[in-house]
DNA sequence: GCACTATTTGGCAATATAGCCAAATAGCCA
DNA sequence: TGGCTATTTGGCTATATTGCCAAATAGTGC
């Protein structure tokens, strides 16, 4: 059932895996505005550049993002946009769960 | 940018982070066939009775699942229906990989 | 109560991930 | 070439996750 096919289940995951972190998801948001540079999303992040070029390359293998060097800066994009459509989802989920625990508590 | 709203970001990686193991993965699709009860899904997955509850109670704390105990038996099911959408986009975006490692290596 | 079954919880060891610093690489310009 | 900037890579420690076993909890039926 699930041995078999393992490796399938787990490139599957390596997706949701690259999306497991704040600041992944925060730079992927942002790039569907636009590309943007390492620079960029150093900056708007506060952490070290090699932290994020790490996490850049986590999104990049599990094929969520692709990048193109154009002089010194390499700039990323968004790949997988059907990822984007995520977030509504997700977003929508954890409203309802407040609203839910909202009217429990005042029931 | 990120530092302001970081709670914010964190909260929905937690869904991505349920979702981020491929036992967990495997549970969740075959929940969307329907409920199952834990020895259902231990049997299927192979794995320590103990390790699947865990597993389970981590797509519970992220709302992907809920539960309800009935005699003995505890029956897991989807809660974030939504999600189920993601598993086409990740596997559409997969097999286009695959297509174009294929074509590249051809040419 | 006791015995039995299903599930959860605590604890532990092995492994994976995240962040920083330092060093390496790559491209630009003089 | 050398100096400068942007990015990546290696290495390290701290922290988080995974999976097992053992023990605790909860429900059933005698």
């Amino acid at each position: 059932m699930f041995k078999t096919n393992r490796t399938h289940y787990e490139k599957r995951s390596q997706v949701f895996k690259a999306l497991a972190h704040p600041a992944r998801l925060f730079m992927v948001e942002e790039l569907a505005s636009g590309e943007r540079c390492v620079c960029e999303l150093t900056a708007m992040l506060g952490l070290d550049t090699s932290t994020v070029s790490k996490h850049l390359s986590v999104l990049k293998n599990a094929g969520v993002v692709s990048d193109e060097k154009r002089g010194l800066m390499v700039y990323y994009s968004i790949k997988m946009t059907c990822v984007l459509g995520f977030f509504s989802c997700v977003q929508k989920s954890l409203d309802e769960d407040v609203r839910q625990q909202f009217s429990t508590l005042s029931a």
